[in-house]
DNA sequence: CTGAAAGCGCTTACAG
DNA sequence: CTGAAAGCGCTTACAG
């Protein structure tokens, strides 16, 4: 595969590359005749040349390439974000190279690494545990990058975020509101401070609150999610509960509540509610339609491009972090 | 963000850059004395030398980039096959450029061109309707490039596909051995070859059997499938079916579908039974487990892989197609 | 209005 | 055992 190169027209046209240079990157101040322009134009166009963005990148130390890391781009959370800023990026004029960490600290360094090899202009990545001093590296050597969705404590990097504390906060108010014998809050055993919020938003609705219920707290690992979920759940909310609330913390978990509920032909709302993190198709096929809490995806992306391309069009070394709001989709698994 | 280059540690080992990149890149054959090429690794190590790979792609001409277009990435199919991609892909050293075409030709190719651009050493496409010209024109240019998933009529280009008809045509069977009075068969109003092939191998059961049922077709467009398929199925299904079989040729149908029973509270298989292409975690959701036909995604992802690289290395024109068998996983919603 | 030339950060035959 | 030099395909001040 042997592509043209500027060098090909510049002979084929009698001029310079220089010449061709500044026609096909239409810089105007030089004023190239319009004769020589259009024959370049033309034969660009049949000789069907392609831009070398490679020795352009070169040369202006910009790919146009940027980097996203994820934990898993096949989970359905990740892969609607990764939609979203592709779209975003795209209008922007980048391109995305994709990454899954797999929660795997060493993984993820390997990523940044990777990317930064390859030159990207920038990152947005959602840090895992362990992940602070990778971090770190990439921000001392003024990288241009964001955190999506996640955050780590103690490391001052410029990423957006949802209220996760407040929304599950005000969530669980509702909950409490509603007096149910028993309420369960279904989460992950994890340090990921995003998580973690959403915890500790439970904890302080409770607290705070003159209601009394039998509070459950189920936690798993980031693996074996359906499987652990499942087994806690019949455990701890056994075949016949009633008026108790289920309190899951991410779509996943839900799902696997979700699926423990109708197996069991448990009846939702009759004898569990349920309130659930992040949407997904998948509560199409419940038999009873699923209260959610919504995170702005779409904003979310576009604020982190947004961030980033700031980033890097003017590198300032900045610990900005913007909130955006989630907001409960009301439907009937909440009696 | 200014990185250190060859070029630095060549002046502070006080050797010249040849040397450097001899020894950072373990040229055996050139044997460098153990002293300076401990002195260079210290050096690269101390001022955190990271090679730009940009520059080393313009000079060896491959970039070990790879770019993928997939329909959708937000697509739990396409995701899935993207992240299995990545893993293989990782494997032999290269990255992932992600794009998604939304089924549309015409940013198909433009996806193609920026891929080319960025001059990525070969793509993985899942090719829409009308993209034939923007695939021949690759081929053309000896471009490496295979497609997944997907193939296009009178394109030659390599690629791995399933044997979809096959497949339909057995699960077909299978499904008039059972002995229904009705048969809806729910696909996609496309002239996309392989999901044509899932309906011929339907069809052609049917044909060749001496069985009879009532059979109907509903046919969707690509766009708003929920709403499509379940107006479709209260028309043709109705509230109160009895003895009938659902076919979907693909897990958004299947969604789509299964919602609709669920709410109106059909039963199945009781009442209808139901088989679908392909999986997803949301049958996890539904009250009966769903049969399905899997595909062989992390054996595509392989294949394609060792395929394009082969190209890579060895560029033959061929228009060598790979073809993996599903398998029909049978559960309870079929009777 | 146009071109010669330097240079981006590497690799690699060639010479010594 | 090591280095000088050419070159990958571009961009861009500078000169004319």
């Amino acid at each position: 595969m042997k592509r043209s190169s500027i060098k090909d027209i510049a002979k084929l046209a009698g001029v310079s590359v220089a010449t061709v240079s500044y026609v096909l990157n239409r810089k105007e101040e030089q004023r190239i005749s319009e004769e020589t322009r259009k024959k370049i134009f033309e034969i660009a166009e049949t000789i069907n040349y392609t831009p070398n963005k490679i020795a352009k990148s070169l040369k202006t130390n910009k790919t146009k390439l940027l980097g996203l890391i994820v934990a898993d781009i096949s989970n359905d959370f990740y892969s609607h974000i990764a939609r979203n800023l592709e779209d975003k990026a795209l209008q922007l004029g980048y391109t995305l190279i994709i990454g899954s960490s797999d929660e795997n600290a060493e993984k993820f360094e390997k990523l940044t690494q990777l990317f930064s090899q390859q030159q990207v202009d920038g990152m947005i990545v959602a840090p895992v545990a362990g992940s602070e001093k990778t971090l770190e590296n990439l921000i001392q050597l003024k990288y241009p990058v964001v955190t999506i969705d996640r955050y780590l404590k103690g490391v001052s990097v410029p990423g957006i975020t949802i209220d996760n504390q407040e929304i599950a906060e005000r969530t669980t108010s509702l909950l409490l509101s509603k007096g149910f014998d028993k309420m369960i809050y279904i989460g992950y055993e994890t340090e990921l401070p995003h998580l973690l919020d959403r915890q500790h938003g439970f904890e302080k609705a409770i607290s705070s609150s003159s209601k009394t219920a039998d509070i459950q707290y189920l936690l798993v690992g980031l693996e074996n999610i359906a499987q652990e979920v499942r087994a806690q759940l019949e455990n701890n909310l056994g075949k016949q509960p009633e008026n108790t609330a289920l309190y899951f913390s991410s779509n996943k978990l839900a799902v696997a509540g979700l699926s423990y509920l109708v197996k069991n032909d448990i009846k939702v709302p009759e004898q569990v509610s349920v309130i659930a993190f992040d949407e997904t198709d998948a509560y199409d096929l419940f038999p009873t339609e699923i209260t959610y809490i919504q995170q702005p995806i779409e904003e979310m992306a576009e604020e982190a491009i947004k961030l980033l391309d700031g980033q890097i069009n003017d590198y300032t070394a900045t610990g900005k972090r913007i909130t955006l709001s989630a907001k409960l989709v009301a439907k009937a698994s909440l009696k």
